[in-house]
DNA sequence: GACCATACATAACAAACGTTTGGTATGTAC
DNA sequence: GTACATACCAAACGTTTGTTATGTATGGTC
């Protein structure tokens, strides 16, 4: 049955081991530096892997930036504490929500390089900016629910416009990602969930 | 006098307009799209020209930059309101600051198209990620005495950190600019600058 | 009018790029 | 063991890139 090819799993595991090596160029070098010799001599292979996997350029960007989105929604979330504990509720999960977008480690640091590199080749290119626009579309309408649940528990002022402070919130930290990445030393970790914090007190007692 | 050269105002001057098909390249096809080629096929000229004035691609596009920095702080802002009368003081002054960082108008979204496309290039590159750096800062450390005016006028908590207050409210605006660009339609200048409002009652009321 | 920068255009250059081609090794299928 | 698909590597292809070299027209200087 699962005979005359070495697997589908087997196959799917080695495109992402490549978008691996994508992810790497990426981050160190940027969109600029991102060439299929650069990847496979990060990947210590030849370009001939790279065209045997993908068809070309565009199509290994594409999949990298997919498969690097769809880790990111999987991976262990401060959405979720540590202890199976059940996942916080209204403005706690807000705050957990959008912490998870920050750079507050090392691999969120490279992964957020990615992603403010990529909004070049995204606004020049209408197929990966619908991508963006909808991803951070379901971010915010995620964020918006949030919103809504913490207005119910009475933690954020029952008049406001949730979408309209999800969209002030998924703004506030996407702001942050850019100043921490080209001041790291100015933005370090605890200073990031402070200013956060900051805003989230001020949304609680705002009009 | 002005003799052998024919004047050192039209070589600037020249090198300005290269350095606008420079922003016209940048803003359409992003820094993906800049090439000595494409600029020089956008004025009309050859690839010579932009070797006359310029001695590398780089030099091109640093130059291009900064004249688009200068253009920004230059221009007539919304931070001095028609009429000669005197700017505004305070949270006034702070919103109109934070206004003209937004693409309200068609060529406010080219510019910011441009400066975000640049975060890819200038994180790969320690001299603009130096000048990108150094660009936020001062931006921050204006911000921050608007700030430090509004609370000495009472209309923002005098408790706060002027300093953090700053950096949240840039953070805030550049994430917007983030959205605007990828979402035009959802973002409409009315609703970024109600959002921003939004925003500034919020600091306002806040702890 | 001779002289000489400047201001470009034209054309060529080597390097780097994405892609294609041709090959070999490997492992199952029968 | 033969057949055949997969998984690569190595090399080459044509194109595009930034850069350099060469030529020419122009306009001020003496």
């Amino acid at each position: 049955m699962s005979a005359m090819t070495p697997a589908r799993g087997d196959h799917d595991a080695r495109r992402l081991e490549v978008s691996e090596g994508v992810w790497r160029v990426l981050s160190t070098r940027g969109f600029e530096g991102l060439t299929l010799r650069a990847v496979a001599a990060e990947l210590g292979a030849s370009t001939g892997l790279l065209t045997h996997y993908f068809p070309n350029k565009r199509a290994l960007l594409s999949h990298a930036l997919e498969e690097l989105d769809r880790r990111s929604g999987s991976r262990p979330r401060r959405t979720d504490p540590p202890g199976g504990t059940p996942p916080p509720a209204g403005l706690a999960q807000l705050r957990a929500a959008l912490l998870d977008v920050l750079p507050l480690g090392e691999a969120d640091v490279a992964d957020n390089r990615i992603w403010v590199g990529s909004w070049d080749v995204a606004l020049a290119d209408p197929e990966l900016a619908g991508a963006h626009a909808a991803r951070y579309r379901r971010a915010r309408a995620a964020l918006t629910d949030h919103v809504a649940d913490a207005q119910r528990l009475g933690e954020l002022p029952a008049g406001a416009d949730p979408a309209a402070l999800a969209a002030g919130a998924q703004a506030f930290v996407l702001g942050l990602v850019v100043q921490a990445l080209f001041a790291p030393e100015e933005f370090p970790a605890e200073r990031q969930t402070a200013l956060l914090d900051a805003y989230l007190t001020g949304l609680a007692a705002g009009a």
